[in-house]
DNA sequence: TATAATGCAACAAACGATTGCATTAATCGT
DNA sequence: ACGATTAATGCAATCGTTTGTTGCATTATA
């Protein structure tokens, strides 16, 4: 009771080894302001008592967060593929690539009723910068705020006219990747799973079209608007496989998910693939290699891609108005095409 | 030039709205000790120049940090299922409930290479609390940790003679649903697919052993420690399907992801699921509905368990010191088996 | 009319670090 | 051995809030 050894802060611990606060800090901060002999004792001192400065008085002091917002916002609308493993890998990439760069990852998934979601972030003083996965449904408050905000970079598309920063893949040539894979796998007649309202899925759709019209077979492609979750996509499917007379021999799946769903309702109604269907799929999910048949599909690389975001940002940080990226998306051939 | 307008902290806009920085606190406080006349002025201010007073500076002089740990060990050997939809799930109702209680969410991926890791980020400040999804292979450094550290709570078995507070699911008696399951499905030869090494795994594995040998088939079980992973999960197995004479037709996997690779291995070799074998996974992830044929599984409810690890670690933020909670683990029938 | 009770707002001291500048101690050249 | 130079430390201001205490006007009470 007498003396509580416990060591809270860099008075403390200056007392302790009979020197000022200042030169704890240094020492710490290892600076060769510090006579080697003392520098060493008060980290040793530091290490025995396992004492470790306050990242918050540091930061508000240094001024800077030392932390990266990662925000997930929900547009209901769009806000389809949250949850898939997707998310997860990029947010692991992400999670790895900051903490390289000293930062912490701050996440939030946000639903944006008011348009002061982002803002309220922002200026709160807590990151130093902000990831969006996703840009939903919300282009117009993310290119508002991007006005004056600079150190932002957000995932997806990247639509004409815009004025944020972003890295996405580039869908319309997935699409075409997708198309022209199947066409040469010889099939004549297409359909297409996936909801355009989403503008990414838009773009690979325009790109299956783009490629067919160029194939001469512009008018053999069939649409399904499914939903993009497991749950809704296999009763909708099914039940379009109840109705369709003749059923096309090559199908696009908008995302992985979607043609997992598929697998199994064609599966159900007794058509093979690839046999009399090719299917393929797109994202090239970690199960997509896992699935009877395994899926072809149109990989995005996360991993170069969640590179680039935090690439970006922190010259975003430093000042710099860098320009959007668009990754290359690939063809990854398995059985089911 | 002149009067640049921004209004970059509470002095600035005390200056605009002639009064003192303190008044301006506590009018955004929404204090009853400033007239209610003043207040509305202030806060009108505050509104018109979207001013937000500086969470750092105000969490340092609160002494709370306003976020919690999560961290994800990366025990290598154990660290399985990363990436896993199970994380994205538990992560975002996590977030959730995190923001609900007006907490961020500061998110690690950690890689226990030095037992420092976890004491490093409780003690750096940042954190009023710690949220560990798994244990790996920590649990040692974990329990060191939860004698002088109330705030945490991790996901994970509540091992025998275990300090710190854990939320997980029942998994012996989740290993029992699901072979008591196959025994009445009419299997009378076993397979285990798991590595017992994880804790988590070993429970299911006994619960399984010991539905066996109450049922008088105790010997008629086989164990093949396949990794968790969805890349080295299909080649062991197929391996091992290869090589075994007489394959088992009851066959427990010690996850979906595991399930789903052997589906494909078994559908590869011609083996009918779940006509010559009945197949059960554990975790129901959201794909597991949606495998061909869909997946019978044992559920963990991660919605409830995110709302207990909440819910206790707020507790042991308060000082109670609470006990660990064991959900009930669910058996869902599907048609694998 | 003097005095007590009240309501509002200002002052200033924290919170726990960093850092420019002043100060003291040590080293050097002659 | 003494002043000049340099190396090592201490001092105190600062980052942007919160909050206990104090002071000044009012208004209510005697």
């Amino acid at each position: 009771m007498a003396d509580q050894g416990r060591i809270r802060n860099i008075t403390d611990l200056a007392k302790l080894a009979g020197v000022s606060p200042g030169t704890v800090s240094r020492a710490l901060a290892d600076s060769q302001l510090i006579a080697k002999k003392t520098r060493e004792r008060i980290q040793e001192l530091a290490r025995e008592h396992d004492f470790r400065p306050n990242v918050m008085a540091r930061n508000l002091r240094i001024k800077r967060a030392g932390a990266i917002g990662v925000l997930i916002p929900l547009g209901h609308e769009t806000g389809q593929h949250i949850s898939d493993p997707f998310f997860m890998t990029l947010l692991g990439q992400l999670a790895d690539a900051l903490t390289e760069r000293g930062h912490d990852l701050l996440l939030s998934r946000v639903i944006p009723t008011d348009p002061g979601w982002l803002s309220r972030v922002v200026d709160s003083g807590r990151v130093d910068g902000v990831i969006l996965i996703g840009q939903s449904d919300q282009s117009a408050v993310i290119d508002k705020l991007a006005e004056r905000y600079l150190p932002m970079v957000a995932w997806g598309a990247n639509l004409p006219g815009q004025v944020h920063c972003s890295v996405g893949s580039d869908n319309r040539k997935g699409g075409e990747l997708a198309t022209r894979h199947l066409i040469e796998r010889g099939c004549q007649n297409f359909a297409f799973f996936g909801d355009p309202i989403a503008p990414e899925i838009a773009e690979r759709l325009a790109g299956c079209r783009a490629e067919l019209v160029q194939a001469g077979m512009g008018d053999a492609l069939t649409i399904l608007p499914a939903h993009l979750t497991a749950e809704t996509a296999h009763p909708t499917i099914s039940k379009w496989l109840d109705e369709t007379k003749t059923i096309p021999n090559g199908i696009i799946a908008a995302s992985d998910v979607i043609a997992m769903s598929a697998l199994r309702a064609l599966s159900e109604h007794g058509v093979s693939v690839p046999g009399e269907v090719h299917l393929i799929g797109y994202d090239d999910l970690a199960f997509a290699s896992q699935t009877v048949p395994p899926l072809s599909t149109i990989r995005q690389d996360l991993s170069t891609g969640a590179t680039h975001l935090v690439d970006l940002l922190f010259r975003r940080i430093g000042g710099e108005n860098t320009a959007s990226v668009v990754l290359e998306p690939k063809l990854i051939v398995r059985q089911s095409s």
